[in-house]
Formats: structure tokens, sequence, C-alpha cells
DNA sequence: CATTGTAAGTATACAGCGTATACATGTCAA
DNA sequence: TTGACATGTATACGCTGTATACTTACAATG
């Protein structure tokens, strides 16, 4: 059970004085805390009210409906993402000292894998992180197409990134230990004749520790791309 | 509405000579029919049911779960993704090779993201190809572990590619240039001083199309990083 | 101060989902 | 012929999002 702020709300016991009062805020930071917590299917409008000791359809005065609200968990997970941190230097490690801010969000909210993942057109702070990336890019020598394909392509990268590497599993700690358990007796037992290479990464594919080192490893492997890809158009233009 | 192939079974008035006859395999196509067409959330066991003129609990003897109705539509889909047709040359370009096999699936196939992001132990197929590109980056000089990390990213950079350049909208093509109109009108309408750069790109944000560029200058981003991160390796053991 | 409009929470309902359990039936082997 | 087994049926439970209609409480206004 994912604690409420306003605990003495969502007793149920409610006195007339001071009635229930629900705020947008306040249901899309529960939803999102308990996105993180328990994965964002366990995040249901039945069970936001009844944290709230409210009847369902109340949430629907302050959220349009669940598209709305998810769009909303998204942009409140991003408000910690500051893109004015982002000091002017070589606009490569710019683009590094991006990844990593996107990583320091994502490790907070699990979730973010999901909410990040879903079509939706972003609002403020997904807007501020876009144009500030784009117009890194556009400055580095990029075209606005090439620029657009590579921010999508380091996004997607990133998230990806650090959710096999951190929160994968969204579930707690030893679901995800399980899991890891799970695949390490899977791959390791393979027939090794069929499979050597798989039985041989087994305990590679089953860990999921270690993630600076992963992490670290997956950016310079994205960035080493993106430098020589500059490179390349460089030289063609010259 | 998807086609069935046994149309006669899905009439609903069966004769009591031929009684129904479900099999796995027959209900994993048609699931895997549907999510194609209609995106994998329109995959239910009452869907299924309905088209095959049965009740939903008929489904479940040949079908353990929903996890195993969509890990069985995984493999099924990747039968057509043949490991054996990459052959020996430069292991980049075999690399390249193997990008482009998963692309034509993934083309055919536009579920295929939804399917493969999902957390399972793969069968047959699956672990084939795994199998297959783990020994082309063990050959090409790469630790364990690394060929592991690069596998996860090439596959998940892979799926991310063709997804949203071919089959991100998984309606239909009608939907599909619906969002590209909305897109473009939406960041070709932001304020240009705040958002210079999202408005500059915002033609090419919308443009789902002139996709085979589009994959290429992926790949070739994906593969520039690749090979400098070989090119480092190589530098670090000598 | 009384009235009235509106915002916010309630109550009920519907259609859909996955799936547990218990039962019926059609087919094949002994 | 009988009985076992595989397969499809029937019913039910708890969960989901959300449409509609009703009630209550407060805030502003005549």
């Amino acid at each position: 059970m994912v604690h409420n702020d306003n605990d003495q709300k969502a007793t149920g016991t409610r006195n007339r004085t001071s009635p229930i009062r629900l705020s947008r805020e306040a249901i899309v930071g529960l939803a999102l805390n308990i996105a993180d917590a328990e994965g964002v299917d366990a995040v249901s409008f039945r069970r936001l009210a009844h944290e709230f000791g409210v009847t369902p359809m109340a949430i629907y005065r302050h959220v349009r409906n669940k598209d709305d609200l998810l769009d909303a968990m998204t942009e409140h997970m991003l408000v910690s993402f500051d893109t004015s941190a982002v000091i002017e230097t070589d606009w490569l490690e710019q683009v590094r000292e991006l990844i990593y801010a996107l990583r320091r969000v994502l490790l907070v909210h699990p979730s973010g894998r999901s909410l990040l993942s879903r079509r939706s057109l972003p609002s403020k702070n997904r807007l501020d992180i876009f144009e500030t990336s784009l117009g890194i890019l556009r400055k580095a020598g990029f075209e606005p197409r090439e620029a657009y394909l590579i921010f999508e392509y380091l996004l997607n990268q990133v998230v990806s990134l650090v959710a096999t590497g951190d929160g994968y599993v969204q579930g707690a700690e030893e679901e995800r230990r399980e899991w890891g358990a799970k695949l390490l007796e899977f791959y390791g037992g393979l027939p090794q004749q069929e499979y050597p290479w798989l039985v041989e990464a087994a305990p590679n594919i089953a860990a999921c520790v270690d993630t600076d080192r992963h992490f670290q490893f997956g950016t310079d492997l994205l960035l080493a791309g993106v430098k020589a890809m500059a490179a390349s158009i460089r030289s063609k233009t010259l």
C-alpha cells in the first residue's frame, strides 16, 4: 500500500466540516508513486479512489480520462529534469549530461520506461527537454531531420539502458532477484553444444546488477555512434 | 474483423458431425493476425473465442494463459526469421544483415514491437537468433558481457527504429496519417520564439514516411557506434 | 440575507477483461 | 461395450474504464 500524503482524508470517516478535497496534483502524484512502486498497471481509478477514501468517479472531476492521467504522470515525473543545468561546453559532453540527467530521473521513477514510451503530445517539461536536445544537436551541425532522428534514437536507447539495467522488473527488489535467478537457471541450463554462446553468457544475462558500468558502457557506445555520424556528415558537407 | 482461416467453423452454426476443432496453431495464428491488424490490446480470449465460434474457456485447452499466448505469438512471428541466411563475411556486415532481417519480420508484423519488449523466457526461434547474434559478436572479439549488452542494445534499437518509422501507430493506415497531421499541427503551431528548433523540425517529426532512409540512417548510426566500440576494445587489449 | 449557479463527490450501471471451477460430450482404446 | 481422456460449455468472480444521473456544499450576487 502506497502512503497517501493526506491520510486523514483517506480514512473514509470524513467529518462534515472538512469534506474531501481532491486535487489534480494530489491524484497525479499518488498515481506516480503507485506506478513507481508497483508498476503502471497497478494504477487504476478504483485504486486511487480507494486510497483517497472516495468514489472512483470522483477522480474524473480532476482528470479527463486514463490517458490524461498517464500524460500528467509523465509530466509530473519530468519536473525534476532540469535542462538549464546543461552547461555550454563540448556538444558531445552536453549530450552526455542530458543522458545522465534522464537516467537520474528514471532511477527515481522506474515507471518512466512505460510512461515515456506512450504515444502522446508532450507538454511543458517534455517539450523543454526536446527543444534543448534539438538545439544542442542543431548547433553541432546536424540537419533538422537528423537532429530529430538522433534525439529519438538517444531517448529511446537511454530509456532502454536504464530500464534493463535497473528498473526493468518493475516490482520489488525480491521479484527482480527471482527473475535473475530464473534467467540464470534457464540460460545456464541450455544444451551447451547447441547454444554455446548463450550458456557462456548466462551469468551476464542474469546479472541485473553493476548498473553503473552497464550504463557507462551503453552511453559510450551511444556517443561513439553519434560522434562518428557527426564526423561523417561534416566530411560530406565539406 | 480479421479473416479466419476456418470460416466454416466460426459461423457458430456448427453441425454435430464435425464439432469444433481448435488447435494451438490456429489460435496463435489468428491472435497474431489480430495483433498485427489492430494492436495486441485487441487480442483477448473472448475475442478469439468469438472468432472461432466457441466459448472463451475453450481457448484454455490449448493455451495456458495470456502470457503463454503472447509468448507463442512471439515465437510464431519469428518463424520467418532465418538466421542461417547470414553468410560469413565481415562481422559488421553480418550484424547489418541480422538487423535488416529483423526489420523484414517487423514490417510484416507490426505487433512485434509490443511482443518483443515483453519480459519472458524465449524459446526455439528466439533463442536461435540470440545465439547467432552472440556468436557473431563473440567472434568479433567482444567479451561475453559486452556481446550480450550489444545484442540487447541492437535489438532494442532496431525494434524502435522500425516501430517509430513504419508501424508505430498500430492501427490502420488512416489512423497513422491522422496522427502525423496532428503532430505537424501541434509542433508547427508552437510559439516560435520559445521552441524554435521544434517548430523547425515539425515536418520531420510528423513525417512517418520515407522509412527506408530513416531506417538506413538509424542502422548506420548504430553500426558506427558498435564499430567504434570494437576498435576501442581492440586497442585496449593490445 | 436569501437565492441561485456551479463545482465536486456519490450512486448505479454497462461492457469488457482474465480465469477458476464444475460439468457435459464426443472419440478412441481396451 | 465400457470407460478414460481430451475437449468444449456454463457459470461465476473480481477486476478494469467510464457514461449517466443525482446530491450536496459553497461562493457569488440581487
